[in-house]
DNA sequence: CGTCTATGTCCAACTAGTGAACTCTAAGCT
DNA sequence: AGCTTAGAGTTCACTAGTTGGACATAGACG
């Protein structure tokens, strides 16, 4: 921004890389920041000092048994982040600090009918419950990461077709966010921050290319390609759900036919039980049925895993992820629906795509969207956030 | 490699800046580095004489009728790239200078039976005899991208099943091109080359995503991902021919069913055109006949031309890149083929992933996979290759 | 209790970029 | 033609910032 290519800037990278380092390992001494940054001693002593008198680090005296060693880690109040989830039911909120530690996590129920303001009011009123229980200054909000169940476009921001919230079409929710919280909100759809929730705290651990499959009312992927939540120009990237997999197949409501939805999205798959299982049954219920036993469920379980294995295949032959994480409802059915998926995998995927490519469940069921928006709140922080003091003094002023 | 975080490595990447700069104008005066790369004209009076002493850059007294300028320029000998492309049944050759000037190109028959010595040893001559026709030294050579019609194993370099050239499966052509050039050799296959070769020189030019599809004996897809090329953690990705079309399809050489492959791929689409058309067609033949209005011709290109568009719909919904470019013989046909995948695309894939999609034809023709290699190995060569001077000594050691 | 060793700090040396002053050249004006 | 002007490139003194080495510190080990 001042001086791109010199010498101040160099300065900054050093803290930057300093910076960055402290959060990854969480805590470390001087002399194992100088052994990781590759910066000679000297240098590291400087910087941690004016780290220090800037607030961003803390040095704890002695901890550790050894001679003698002060560990340095980024102050307890350095910053926050949270993460917000709007689902089909429910309203999720996540606090964390920059060391990706979750400090407090609350959900609530919400109505599939209420208004875009009605939601803000509420996550507005759960985030300040859950900072005020953890006690920190509300000025240190580093970032917010906000998760909403449909396309965003990228370049306005707005929200597209939601079938799951209606109300919600047309508005502009990290905008809104932003007016009413006072800093930075980075928005992404469920399916992108479950990948990346996944990646950073779950199955996804140590990957850097990975699809996330959601099944829930819709089908949707997030695809995380070197490390990175892909989201493709237009910012549609990841629409499993709709790939052909039969041409005269049910027609999906997207307007084709034999999508892979209409195999095995719970509006499309639910109605087939209700002749036999009832008219209010919900995934959920599917899933603990088929668990405990049901042969109408497991069979309709199986099949979706099927559907979902062929989908599967084709995303492996074109990207050749390492991994792929089943997220959703659906999930919970463990290998009732995993065998299925991977069988088609072996099937109809190229044998050199899929011999290397393993499929979990994913490791935080309901949560990862949640940690998702909080991973993605961190990632988007930038590690020079810490840096001008912008936390400490108040929170950033609007662009 | 040195001092990993300060000072000279700063100074180092300021070089870098300033090459690069000049590598991407073409030739540049000093104030315009100045204000190109943000840095003070002081520093690049400094840069620009280290650069000159050192043989990378020329300075020409002054050329433009300006006020005094002197216009620098990578200088003429300072290094040269090659791209060397095998093919079904040719084998090219390009010499590039670091400006991306392509200074002599050749294409010459090649046995589709040869061993690989043997396509080595051609290789080899005709590389030889583009230099001598260039009259630079051969010592000058600053890396070499090599293209093979088949998939590379990440981690080993080795060719796997690669039915075009039943000779080479299990060399390792980088390696052995190495060993008798005497220079880095960075090997990939021809798709991937393809749309690296449309995005720098041809259709693709300022798109940042894109999916180069090529129709030859079979079918297959390079992604270029935010200005890279993206193989998948195995190596595998773009294997669209292998995508699923339909489970009761003709049986595939994969082991499938209906892959996309046996609808567009030559091998199994000129069969269908042996009782009425004889059994010697080739496909450029049968674009040329569909061109000259041939009705059989046509309909089966059309046809092709459907079933590659739900690939690419299915792509589509996955990826969303912002552009298509068709490449191989297909091409040609223009809009005999584009037409139908158009159709297809807008037929199957989600509107908003579509919407923005643009499908075009490779603007390269048979080159795009010799520059591709070309821009391979300008791309892996970094700039910093250009600064310690291995290239006027003599050829980089061995590592 | 002395020695050893790794940690953190301080200082002088050195590297490298910057602003300001300066020179140079061609264009434009009188 | 001669003067002025303005942008280009260079030089120089200054400053920012990293580094190696010397030094102080404090626990571990014998």
């Amino acid at each position: 921004m001042e001086t791109p290519g010199s010498q101040s800037s160099l300065h900054r990278a050093n803290l930057e890389r300093v910076v960055r380092a402290v959060r990854l390992a969480g805590s470390l001494t001087q002399a194992e920041i100088a052994r990781t940054t590759g910066l000679s001693a000297a240098t590291v002593s400087n910087i941690v000092r004016e780290l220090k008198d800037g607030g961003t680090v803390e040095v704890t005296p002695t901890s550790a048994g050894g001679r003698r060693a002060r560990s340095v880690s980024l102050s307890g109040d350095a910053g926050i982040v949270i993460g917000i989830d709007f689902g089909h039911t429910h309203l999720r909120v996540a606090v964390g600090n920059l060391a990706h530690q979750v400090l407090a996590e609350e959900s609530e129920p919400l109505d599939v009918d209420a208004s875009s303001a009605q939601g803000f009011d509420r996550a507005e009123r759960l985030v300040s419950r859950l900072i005020e229980a953890t006690g920190v200054d509300r000025g240190k909000i580093a970032g917010v990461g906000l998760g909403v169940p449909g396309p965003i476009d990228v370049e306005s921001g707005t929200l597209g077709s939601s079938a799951i919230l209606p109300g919600w079409i047309g508005t502009r929710p990290a905008e809104e966010l932003r007016e009413r919280l006072g800093v930075a909100v980075h928005v992404d759809n469920d399916a992108n921050l479950g990948a990346l929730g996944e990646m950073v705290w779950g199955s996804g651990k140590g990957v850097r290319d990975l699809a996330y499959i959601k099944v829930a009312s819709g089908v949707g992927a997030g695809l995380v390609i070197d490390g990175k939540i892909y989201r493709g120009p237009g910012g549609t990237a990841g629409e499993i759900g709709h790939i052909t997999l039969d041409e005269s197949g049910p027609v999906c409501r997207c307007g084709n036919r034999g999508c892979l939805e209409t195999f095995a999205a719970a509006r499309y798959v639910l109605p087939l039980l209700q002749s036999s299982h009832g008219t209010d049954l919900t995934m959920e219920g599917v899933v603990r049925l088929a668990r405990d036993g049901d042969p109408g469920c497991r069979r309709v379980i199986a099949d979706v895993g099927r559907h979902i294995g062929s989908g599967v295949a084709n995303l492996c032959n074109l990207l050749n992820p390492s991994r792929v994480v089943l997220g959703g409802d659906l999930a919970e059915a463990g290998e009732l629906v995993l065998g299925p998926i991977r069988e088609s995998v072996g099937r109809y995927a190229i044998p050199s795509a899929a011999r290397q490519l393993s499929v979990l469940p994913g490791a935080l069921g309901g949560r990862a969207e949640v940690l998702g928006a909080l991973a993605l709140a961190l990632s988007e922080m930038g590690d020079s956030t810490l840096l001008d003091g912008s936390l400490t003094a108040a929170a950033p002023a609007f662009t």
